[in-house]
DNA sequence: TTTATTTTTTAGACCGATCTAAAAATTGAC
DNA sequence: GTCAATTTTTAGATCGGTCTAAAAAATAAA
């Protein structure tokens, strides 16, 4: 059984280890739990005798497959939850994830297939993300950066990459959301800002830092 | 802010006091929480400063009108996810109790406030205890001990004094469920059990000690 | 390839929640 | 009212998660 510090920990060297495709780093992960890197060490090592990650020093940390199944339960329950916010509870996109950051702990297996069923098996979350399955096999769908895309092309919002509050208030307030088609009319050289028609309708211009936080298809 | 563990003895002392109308003992509160005298004095000086509970050596603690409120934030917390777990996820009101004593803890005044929206703002819980509102008001509904009422009068089972899962199971399984309607056909003399009817039908005998932990009105 | 810089680990401490063992206060028996 | 039994508190230790400061290893620079 894992504390809620732990599973914290895991998650995050989940998500930096692209999946568990590449080794994370002492300093990398006290970054993004917001702590020191001698507490990172310390956790690493207890981490590794419970066998959810290989961890040798100097080297950084490389989850295990126990691990990986681990953090993919968890990631499951937060998406699951973000889910049943917005979708049953009318929450905002921008409201759900601190509020998922602690439902993701709740330890019971039947209360996460319960609320699957009750969902009906979304895919993905609001925010775009797939949710792993019971067996914690995951769908990538495909996408590409908004930023990377050909001029005049439609393409579809398949996901944020940055779920930050802020940034997801202001797509609402521009109108841009999951599903919604855009079109890139013009590129502006000087700041790598774009203009776009949301819907074929509105013409709004976007920052290059809000063009590479955006997902979309073909 | 509320750790965790200060919330569940919080809860404890709060029940313990019924309903924060008497003092708690140090010893009565060490075995509710399953922990020794030692630990509760500790944990009793920390709620103490933080203004939950006056404590007085010797004397056991007595919670405060903040103290109270705060605890009947917990219960109402308590009782809505149950409430939720049942009515929308179809658990079965054996199973609740304890992803209640969990989902308790989430901290999110706004989530509270969206699920007893989506619930319907309902009065009492899957075993007939009743739900604080917003603001802390709880509304006991008087009711009385199966086993203190006369026999032949037709009584409704209102509520569970005693919610473990092995007794609510017994009394799925015999018929009883809140809302029936029960009569005492005879009470049996020598261990103090009843034969009650069930809605009038099923004849059943059932012990003292069920007939104690099942409240009824008239 | 030796030195300087960065990264990581170790050592030792603190805090919160718990424990055991022993001391102190209260209660009950006579 | 004194002594024994019970209850409660204190003292000191442990454990998990964190920290700072210093040591050690790895990397980059000269």
């Amino acid at each position: 059984m894992l504390s809620f510090t732990e599973e914290n920990y895991l998650k995050s060297i989940y998500h930096l280890s692209n999946g568990g495709t590449q080794a994370v780093l002492t300093n990398a992960l006290a970054e993004s739990m917001n702590t020191k890197a001698a507490s990172v060490t310390d956790m690493v090592k207890k981490l590794s005798t419970k066998g959810m990650i290989s961890y040798e020093k100097y080297y950084g940390v490389k989850i295990t497959r126990v691990g990986k199944t681990e953090a993919l339960m968890i990631i499951r329950k937060h998406r699951l939850w973000e889910t049943f916010l917005v979708q049953t509870l009318q929450f905002n996109w921008d409201e759900v994830h601190e509020v998922a950051e602690q439902l993701e702990h709740i330890q019971s297996p039947l209360l996460i297939e319960k609320l699957d069923d009750f969902l009906g098996h979304p895919r993905t979350d609001p925010h775009g993300h797939p949710i792993p399955d019971k067996a914690g096999k995951i769908v990538e769908i495909k996408q590409v950066i908004l930023s990377t895309c050909a001029l005049r092309k439609k393409v579809m919002v398949r996901a944020v990459r940055n779920g930050s509050p802020s940034f997801l208030q202001y797509l609402s307030k521009i109108g841009v959301y999951i599903g919604a088609t855009l079109t890139i009319v013009d590129k502006v050289e000087f700041d790598g800002s774009l203009e776009i028609t949301i819907d074929g309708k509105k013409k709004v211009f976007i920052s290059r830092d809000a063009a590479e936080n955006l997902m979309v298809t073909e």
